[in-house]
DNA sequence: CCCGGAACCTGAAGGC
DNA sequence: TGCCTTCAGGTTCCGG
C-alpha cells in the first residue's frame, strides 16, 4: 500500500521524464476513478497541458499545470503508475489499466489498479488538498511539541491517531506500526497518555522510518512498484509490519496481530509494553 | 471537535 | 474441484 514514502520515491522517479513535457491526451478505463470535475472534462482539459511540477502532499501525487490548475493522483491500496515507452510492444500489458495519460516526451503514464479504488481530480487550488491535511512528519515544523499538544486531545488509540491523515500526513498501517515498535509504545495506548519522553520517541521513530523507507524505495508486499516495474526495498528492514507469526528481530518473541479500528495491527508484546493501556 | 462504523472495490485465501 | 465467505486498508461520509 503506497504510503509517504511509497508516493515519495515515485515522485522522484517521475520527475526528471515528465517535468517540462505536455500531456498529449487522456484514455480512462475506469471513469469513475475522476472525482472531479467530470471524466469528460478531465479529458477535454487535460490534453495540452504543461507538467510544469511535479510533487507529494501526503499520499497524494501531484502535477502542478501551467493553467494554474493541478492533476491530483490518490493511489489508494492498489494503485501504481508505471511509465513506458509509447511504442513498447515488449512489455506486457497490467490487466488492471483504469487510465492512460499520454506525454509528449513519447512515453505514457500508465495508472494501473487492481482494486479500482484509486482516484484522479483536476483542481483550481492545491491549497484545497493541502487544508484537509495534518503536518508533513518530515518536516521541520513537525516538532516534538507539536506533536505533544496535538496527542493531548485525542482519546482513540495511539495507532488509529498515526494513520489519520488530519493528524499527520501520509502514514498509514504499515509506518504506523514500525514506528510505534520503534519508539517501544504499544499500538492500544490512547494517545493522550503518551508522557513527554514517549512522546519524543515516537517523534524521532516516525522520522527514522520514513527516512529510512524513502532511502530503501519504499516496501514492496504486493501492488507497489515504482514507475520503472522495480519493487522497493524497505520490507526487509520491518521489525513488526506483515511479519505475523515471525518472530521478533529484538527479544524472539512471537509478533502479534490485532485489529484496531478494524485495521490489521502488527506487533511485539514483549518490546511494546502494555502497562499502561487502558 | 472527536470517535467509530459503513461503503467503495476485487483478488487471494480459507472453509466445507 | 468449486462455491462461498472473509479479509485486505485509504479515504469519505454519516451518525452519536
Amino acid at each position: 500500500m503506497p504510503e509517504l514514502p511509497e508516493v515519495e520515491t515515485i515522485v522522484n522517479d517521475l520527475r526528471p521524464s515528465v517535468e517540462g513535457h505536455r500531456f498529449t491526451g487522456v484514455s480512462l478505463f475506469w471513469p469513475r476513478m475522476v472525482l472531479r470535475p467530470s471524466a469528460d472534462e478531465l479529458c477535454q482539459r487535460l490534453p495540452g497541458q504543461v507538467i510544469k511540477e511535479v510533487a507529494r502532499r501526503g499520499k497524494y501525487l501531484i502535477f502542478r499545470l501551467d493553467s494554474g490548475e493541478s492533476l491530483v493522483l490518490h493511489l489508494r491500496m492498489t494503485g501504481s503508475l508505471r511509465l513506458r515507452s509509447k511504442n513498447d510492444t515488449s512489455s506486457e500489458l497490467s490487466p488492471y489499466i483504469t487510465a492512460i495519460f499520454g506525454l509528449d516526451s513519447g512515453q505514457e503514464l500508465l495508472f494501473c489498479d487492481r482494486r479500482k479504488l484509486g482516484t484522479a481530480s483536476l483542481i483550481k487550488d492545491v491549497s484545497e488538498i493541502d487544508n484537509k491535511l495534518g503536518p508533513e512528519p518530515l518536516d521541520p515544523r513537525f516538532t516534538p511539541v507539536i506533536l505533544r499538544k496535538k496527542l493531548s486531545s485525542r482519546k482513540a488509540p495511539i495507532k488509529a491517531v498515526l494513520c489519520d491523515q488530519k493528524f499527520v500526513a501520509g502514514i498509514g498501517n504499515m509506518y504506523a506500526d514500525e514506528a510505534l515498535f520503534y519508539a517501544n509504545i504499544h499500538p492500544l495506548r490512547p494517545a493522550y497518555s503518551l508522557s513527554k519522553a514517549e512522546t519524543k520517541r515516537l517523534h524521532k521513530a516516525i522520522r527514522q522510518v520514513l527516512s529510512s523507507a524513502i532511502d530503501n524505495a519504499g516496501a514492496t508486499f504486493s501492488d507497489y512498484r515504482r514507475p520503472g516495474g522495480e519493487p522497493g526495498r524497505q520490507q526487509y528492514s520491518f521489525y513488526v509490519a506483515h511479519r505475523g507469526g515471525q518472530t521478533c528481530k529484538v527479544c524472539s518473541t512471537p509478533i502479534e496481530r490485532i485489529p484496531v479500528r478494524n485495521r490489521g495491527t502488527y506487533f511485539c508484546p514483549r518490546c511494546q509494553d502494555s502497562a499502561t493501556c487502558s
